[in-house]
DNA sequence: TGTACATCAGTGAACGCGCGTTCACTGATGTAC
DNA sequence: TGTACATCAGTGAACGCGCGTTCACTGATGTAC
């Protein structure tokens, strides 16, 4: 994780051997193969990942609240890009029970918002937007691909998502 | 272009001169070096996204029009996902002027359809939570995140636009 | 019409690199009797 | 209390790999006179 936070590149099994101050080989003791410990640093980011989420808004009740907690999603990201990446882009193994738990809190967490927040709405369809939202949100920060500023990137998200949230489209 | 959408891994100088029947060092008579390579790809990828997307809908009236260039937004994605890749996750140099005129002009597009169908909103933000939106869809289908088979994908999205843009929180 | 020259895509060999992975091994620790 | 044994994290050397990049070079094409 340090070198995740660190470097901000690839992650190889000889570099995080290196990091321990170990051989190369050792890693192996611990970790069938790289993919292996790919998989367990992501179930590691998804349990603090959920775990900021629902410390920044326990139990948000207004449109306020559900900003607050995107920028919480958005700043994990930038603040630990590396450790975003290996979450969420590399081909991570499927049927690591950890992270499938994991992502399952992360829904449910989104889906009881929602259910909250707007009982009509279909809340499966809601919490997939949502998600959808935060992590298009924290991905296009991420890759600049908005002129953003670290210091404006508050304000857009929290801009972004109230927009959305608040007006629906006509027809 | 074509060595991205069979191969789906990344990119590389050789094995692109290898696709093109040549040496290893041919490529460098066209490109300073690989970031040059992957800039300017990124740039036809963009300008093709641009295209795809204005061609699904191109005078967008309904909240059933923008779900439609939801859907082509993620059907690129998944269509092509190394290209899209390299498009958005790449760090790409920010001052190759094709890729930032794509970038503009997705922008713009999605602008021009706030105004019209939500002409009371922040334009700037609501540009940008759309722009979220489908992206957060196109990235979580491809990374797999949610349990989703092909077919489903489609459904899904329209449906979390629609459960978006329909459906205002309470306060 | 013929000759000299510039341009430029492509060649092929080489460089040094970091990587994932395997192997037979060492050495410390704990446990059974 | 002492001895034999199992466990297991870690070692260090080696394997073969594909990579980005550089180099002096060739050979075809077009152009100027």
């Amino acid at each position: 994780m340090e070198l995740l936070e660190e470097s901000g590149s690839d992650l190889s099994l000889r570099a995080v051997a290196r990091r321990a101050g170990v051989s190369t080989a050792a890693p192996y003791r611990h970790f069938a193969d790289r993919d292996a410990l790919l998989s367990a640093v992501a179930a590691v980011g998804y349990r603090e990942l959920a775990t900021s989420l629902m410390r920044s808004q326990p139990e948000p009740a207004s449109i306020d609240d559900l900003a607050t907690i995107a920028v919480a999603y958005v700043r994990f990201a930038l603040d630990r890009p590396a450790l975003f990446r290996v979450m969420f882009a590399e081909p991570c193994d499927p049927t690591n029970p950890e992270r499938v738990a994991a992502v399952a809190a992360i829904t449910e967490y989104l889906e009881s918002i929602v259910q909250r927040m707007a009982p009509d709405a279909d809340h499966t369809a809601m919490a997939t937007g949502m998600w959808a939202l935060v992590h298009g949100l924290a991905f296009l920060h991420l890759d600049g691909k908005f002129g953003t500023t670290a210091s404006e990137v508050d304000g857009r998200v929290r801009a972004a998502v109230k927009a959305v949230s608040t007006y629906p489209m006509s027809s």
